[in-house]
DNA sequence: ACAAATAATATGTATATACAAATATGGCTG
DNA sequence: CAGCCATATTTGTATATACATATTATTTGT
């Protein structure tokens, strides 16, 4: 035994060898690669040792393989450009300096809109809260609620000042699949009044809209808004690498 | 051989079995599954064979496997909430709708804040465009980038006029990463003068700010500004499933 | 010279086997 | 009962082999 291959395994080996070929562009996408037997003989092991190498980087999307033909470098994938969600709530939670504020918590009729959106008639009878959020003494969100009466019946019999709506949400019905949009809107005088805002800072906010989906129909609707100057989406770019 | 067996591989069989039994909630989360040897038995074929069902799907991340205890049904992913980031330059380009009008096109001295984003000396020579982006006669984006000099020295000598600039960057640099930021901001008035916006209407701008990277530096850093009313971010919430 | 049949090549599926390494279990001892 | 040790269980690595199937190359027949 020698010194090196102490806990290495020999496919990891192979892969290795595959990978540094493909990263440094000395076999460019398209370029064939050698075939499972020709590696085998190569780093001496059985033709299934080689095959695992090979088959690992074929799943991870590095190399395309077809049958009869050979394993080919891959094309370097598109870079899907997307924003991460910062939840500003949640990390106020995590800090323990999280306080909200119910504005109001009433049961409405639906409009158009916010029918057409939760995929329910019009003039359905559903929730509609609003809530400020506060991270310490610092209004940090505004948000405003929809929540389907029927998957929710007993919410407004919570006591929502002690317990975060979206909390109680959450725990009734963990959404299946989450949809965001993001917007710049100029507040109303309401809403700025609520996040305590001057007339002079922040006439621009940004509105994030979330669709929460259970199993088959939309749970809630929400609309949250954040002050410009204090809040942005995605990456600090001020420092990264 | 029998009828049904013509196509589907027996580790495939399995798979299906597995995959089955956890998507019905049969087995949940954490549970622990039968072993190879079992799996290989009930269906009668070797372990290796009920071994790569098995593997697969732990590669797939829905099985958690641990040497020497047992396979078991990996947690529900947490969703990770993220925004797609729409192009609006690009689907006008795409729709051949696109037009573009160059404000202004320098080499200054980085401001210090410049030069902290784009990880350089301050007052090194970079160059400056301001850009404005149409679609049709509509103006649809403000943009105004930043270019490390040292790596598109010939930037000002193309015709800028004729060929967007980013498209000439990306042709140039391929860019390896790219960060992004979005944020609400209220638009200068030189701004909403070059996005002909009248004075009424939108006093709020989404504005997205990238950092290209190449290889180890920062290539580019842009700041775009999208008239709030006609641009958001992520999914339209109207449509879906 | 062209097209069809044939062979060679490469990946895909499946098995039986062997041993290694991590974990779990049961019993033994103090 | 706690702690240790031997043993069984389970996954991890590796091999040699066989045949299936898709693709490519070659040969053959006209």
């Amino acid at each position: 035994m020698n010194t090196k291959d102490q806990k290495i395994p020999q496919f990891a080996v192979i892969k290795q060898y595959l990978e540094q070929q493909i990263n440094t562009e000395q076999w460019a996408p398209g370029r064939r690669i050698p075939t499972e037997q020709s590696l085998a003989d190569t780093f001496a092991v059985s033709r299934m040792t080689a095959r695992r190498a090979v088959q690992e980087l074929a799943d991870k999307g590095i190399l395309k393989r077809t049958q009869g033909s050979g394993t080919y470098v891959a094309d370097k994938p598109e870079t899907v450009p997307n924003i991460l969600i910062k939840d500003v709530v949640a990390v106020a939670k995590a800090e323990n300096t999280h306080q909200h504020k119910i504005i109001s918590a009433d049961a409405v009729q639906a409009t158009s809109d916010i029918a057409k959106l939760m995929g329910l008639q019009t003039d359905t009878l559903i929730f509609q809260l609003t809530i400020v959020h506060f991270d310490g003494d610092r209004a940090i969100q505004w948000q405003k609620i929809w929540v389907n009466r029927s998957m929710a019946p007993a919410l407004l019999k919570q006591k929502l000042d002690k317990v975060d709506p979206n909390d109680y949400l959450n725990w009734l019905c963990r959404p299946q699949k989450t949809q965001f949009q993001a917007k710049a809107v100029v507040p109303t005088a309401s809403q700025r009044l609520q996040l305590m805002l001057s007339n002079q800072e922040t006439l621009s906010c940004l509105q994030l809209s979330r669709k929460n989906w259970s199993t088959d129909a939309v749970f809630s609707f929400s609309q949250m808004l954040h002050p410009a100057d204090s809040y942005f989406l995605g990456d600090d770019l001020k420092e990264a690498r």
